[in-house]
DNA sequence: ATGAAAGCGCTAACAG
DNA sequence: CTGTTAGCGCTTTCAT
């Protein structure tokens, strides 16, 4: 029924070993022989079972990747990033959505184990320490991007956040900024907490009066933004610095309904830097994180891991650019 | 080294024969004997080699699923659906991109094959005939999502295009339009091929003179929408029907920018119904898609079909809605 | 340069 | 209810 190995052999009236060999681009075969093979995989239409491959070469030419969501921008550029440059090594991708449910990041990492994937990266979600025990257990090669962890020794893609919020917050500050909040959204802990030191490094660098008050958490999308407008507004900062773009957006949206005028009575900037940012009116500001390139380059990186070629940097820190589009002055 | 079938078989003292059993609930064990395994599996850690068991069975618990572009809101929104219910199921997922490319399309599917998927969905994409020619060879359960083909003999998940777009138009004419436009947007050319003769349709009925010209072609992002806009003005439709909701906000900032007011100078309404719609001021009237359900119904309707259970309708029509937001009257 | 043969880790008859 | 025995389709020594 299925075309074989065995009836390439049998046609081409060589072994199956032979057969394998020119598969695999061994050199070790006649260019006779070779030629006269690859007639008959054609002739034959013939398809390595790549199951089969996997079992006897313990390689599947797979990899995991551990995503939050796939539907949100933010990750699904992350994601995209990725799965070029897994095409362009001939790796497939399987996808897992977490939601950041430490439970369904578990069940997706060892599942991906059974699968026998020769790597796994993970895109933008937080990392509990049970998946961290389990990494280090399976001695797979794992790569982490867009977010970190407690002990910081997995390789990694990132940008320097702490930098780039002190940066973009001295901005502000120097132009008049007399107060600056941030807005979590329940990426990674480890990931915001760098943020938030940045930020308190620039309020400390002005002399400035820091209060744990200025710091607020919400979710991820539109809707979180609105809703944390009310406690938002009390505090009076103004700027506002966001993790995701929907939030800034629905923060933004808020502010003007209320009948503030953004940029000129309240300044957000988020960071991130997804498609979004050009389709808010007035347009978003962001720190731009390279999302597309934070993947693709984490995913070039774990192909060094699963080829053994040698790893320069195993933290890689990409650059960042501050937008300044229409929400800031 | 890695634990198998075999090292749990000698440790609980039964035959590998027995350990497999119940490791796939076969009810043919005796209690004892399966406490006892169960026991074992556990104090080794065992966890069953997922390519061994799909080279035995031939079945992976993997399916492929081939879409223009994961970063793409309408895309990932079609993914996101069709993942959670895989994972109820326990299916893993192999995503690749295709950029609607043909050549990528082929090269996903072959590869997907090879790696002996029990099933493949298309989402979205355009389907071109030599992917139809393979999918046919394959006899691989197959189903497509969010888009037609020609022949329409495959299984499907979509709305009622045709009727939608007719039913909106017609609302459009009794509200006092005069004129309708249509942006396509590189979808699926049968697809739009529906809501082009939908818009006839109302046309027809409404005894209006429908042109050619009133139909545009253009990407499916923003800066194609902006792009657009100076052809689009020409026609100086009333109403402007885009397929893609990203479009929709570049056509809309582009009128907006050149002084028009939207929805009193010209209405817009997209066929898709993204979380974008909100996010765009003022908000996206559209057509909306049940993107979530599409993808989720075409992931269940494939688990049918591996699974061999029996079809009630494998052209299945999901219902729509017509939000009318603040880009219509 | 090529072939023979032994697995990879598991499932699935078939016996008993 | 349990064990024995063939494979699944390929890679990979080891000979030759």
């Amino acid at each position: 029924m299925t075309v074989t190995i065995y009836d390439v052999a049998r046609e081409a009236k060589v072994s199956m070993a032979t057969v394998s060999r020119v598969l695999n681009g061994n050199p070790n075969v006649k260019p006779d022989t070779r030629k006269k093979v690859k007639d008959v995989i054609e002739r034959l239409d013939y398809r390595p079972n790549a199951v089969a491959r996997g079992l006897a070469s313990k390689k599947t030419t797979t990899v995991g990747v551990i995503i939050p969501d796939i539907s949100n921008l933010y990750y699904s550029s992350l994601a995209r990033g990725l799965d070029d440059i897994a095409e362009m090594y001939n790796y497939q991708v399987i996808i897992t959505n977490t939601d950041n449910d430490p439970e369904k990041e578990r069940d997706a990492f060892l599942s991906l184990i059974s699968k026998q994937v020769d790597g796994i990266v993970f895109l933008g979600g937080a990392l509990n320490d049970e998946t961290l025990d389990d990494i280090k257990r399976s001695h797979l090669p794992v790569v982490i991007c867009g977010t970190s962890e407690k002990d910081e020794n997995l390789p990694s893609v990132n940008i320097d956040y702490h930098k780039a919020i002190k940066e973009a917050s001295l901005k502000f500050f120097e132009e008049g900024a007399a107060q600056i909040s941030f807005v979590k959204a329940s990426y990674s802990e480890q990931l915001e907490q760098h943020i938030e030191e940045g930020l308190k490094a620039a309020y400390k660098e002005k002399g400035k009066n820091f209060r744990n008050e200025l710091i607020f958490s919400t979710g991820e999308d539109y809707q979180s933004g609105k809703e944390i407008f009310e406690k938002l507004r009390t505090v009076e900062s103004d700027v506002i610095i966001t993790m995701s773009d929907e939030t800034a957006i629905g923060i933004l949206h808020a502010y003007m309904d209320e009948g503030f005028k953004v940029p000129a009575d309240v300044q957000i900037i988020s960071c991130s830097n997804t498609r979004l940012v050009n389709m808010s009116r007035p347009s978003l500001s962001s720190i731009a994180l390279p999302l597309y390139d934070i993947g693709a380059v984490g995913m070039r990186l774990l192909t060094k891991y699963m080829k053994d070629e040698p790893i320069e940097e195993a933290n890689v820190i990409l650059p960042y650019k501050i937008e300044y589009r229409s929400t800031t002055k």
